[in-house]
DNA sequence: CGTGGAGTTGAATACGATCAACACCGGTGG
DNA sequence: CCACCGGTGTTGATCGTATTCAACTCCACG
């Protein structure tokens, strides 16, 4: 998954010519860790399709206060694609966590590949349908289930992350206090014993 | 907005003769109050377009409660679409709460719409990164918010919905207890007074 | 009339937030 | 090499918010 091309050829079946200008249309560029992509309250220019590294899109709240909206390790796709596509200024901040390598994709790019995936049964909506998924998982976890149960269902289900992102981060992506969090896992570790 | 063709066609040009290919697709069918259109643990056979009343998708806990994913009045789809597109025993419920009219939408009336709607440069894609825009704010507000102003948000958000449904379904939407709500809003009573 | 669901209110409890203190590194510079 | 530092994570005491459980009112509906 070195490229959102190979996400494309992988679900299509697009013919070489048009994945050439799907081609032409993506740009790549490194950052460094720190490095914020795009700030809240702009309008968005691009997705981020990552290459290498770690990135993340988060909110801050009134008390300053940090929610990670989302965690986007290589092959994922880092945006506000709300705003981007309805024009509006984004909520979102998109900061890189770890050295990185992205794809730039402007607007342009889900436009024209919305038009030629068109023969293919499957196509960009799927991937939207996915992160839908992903949302309603989310919606319905907090709202039901404790901060132990949400850690637990985290380590279990990126456990990748868990293993490249600090812990106060993951606990403002559950929507708990780094100190919370880490009194739940005196306790997890203590039932361990 | 009587159909869900309705919503198609204003968001795109399509011929005459394939809105009437789509239009076959469609089966309208009248539910009662009380009526699941779809249990939790089965495999969704249809997305539900809501041409009168309204409903709503839940799912239950491990401890019996409901907690309410999203209503559908008029206008709106309703439906488990990842489950439904990825072949997946869905999460969700979906409850009749006033007497309702539905559109009965099937896995392939997505697919021929997505193919038909090519030439467009507007397709099902921004109904799906329309209500992924709802999802991010619903997990932003459920992370970052107190009840009190999830709650307020809601009322503004959602008037006519206030109007429609009993306050403890909007409690489980809020993610609180029907007393925790029916507290707020004795605060708020009193602060305008 | 009753009966049951919806909503409110109160008391006790649980859970997470807040605030503060401290241990533990991994640099960086003297 | 070591002293110092900032950032990360842990732990404890206290506070605040929402939950739980229970009682009670108010209607709509039979």
């Amino acid at each position: 998954m070195a490229s959102i091309i190979d996400l494309i050829r992988q679900e299509t079946k697009l013919a070489p010519k048009a994945i050439d200008i799907l081609q032409d249309q993506i740009q790549v560029k490194q950052y460094l860790k720190g490095t914020l992509l795009h700030q809240s309250g702009y309008f968005p220019a691009k997705s981020y399709f990552v290459q290498q590294g770690l990135l993340r899109s988060f909110v801050s709240d009134a008390k300053g206060k940090e929610h990670t909206f989302m965690f986007a390790p290589e092959g994922w796709i880092i945006s506000d694609l709300g705003a981007l596509v309805f024009k509006q200024p984004s909520q979102l901040t998109i900061e890189v966590l770890e050295d990185a390598k992205v794809e730039l994709l402007n607007d342009d790019f889900f436009k024209i590949s919305e038009g030629m995936l068109s023969t293919s049964t499957l196509n960009i909506s799927k991937l939207l349908i996915k992160r839908n998924m992903v949302h309603q998982k989310r919606i319905i976890m907090l709202m039901s289930a404790t901060a132990t149960e949400r850690y637990q269902d985290f380590i279990t289900t990126y456990p990748d992350i868990m293993q490249r992102v600090p812990l106060k981060m993951i606990a403002t992506y559950l929507g708990i206090t780094p100190e919370a969090l880490s009194k739940i896992r005196g306790e997890m570790a203590k039932r361990n014993t």
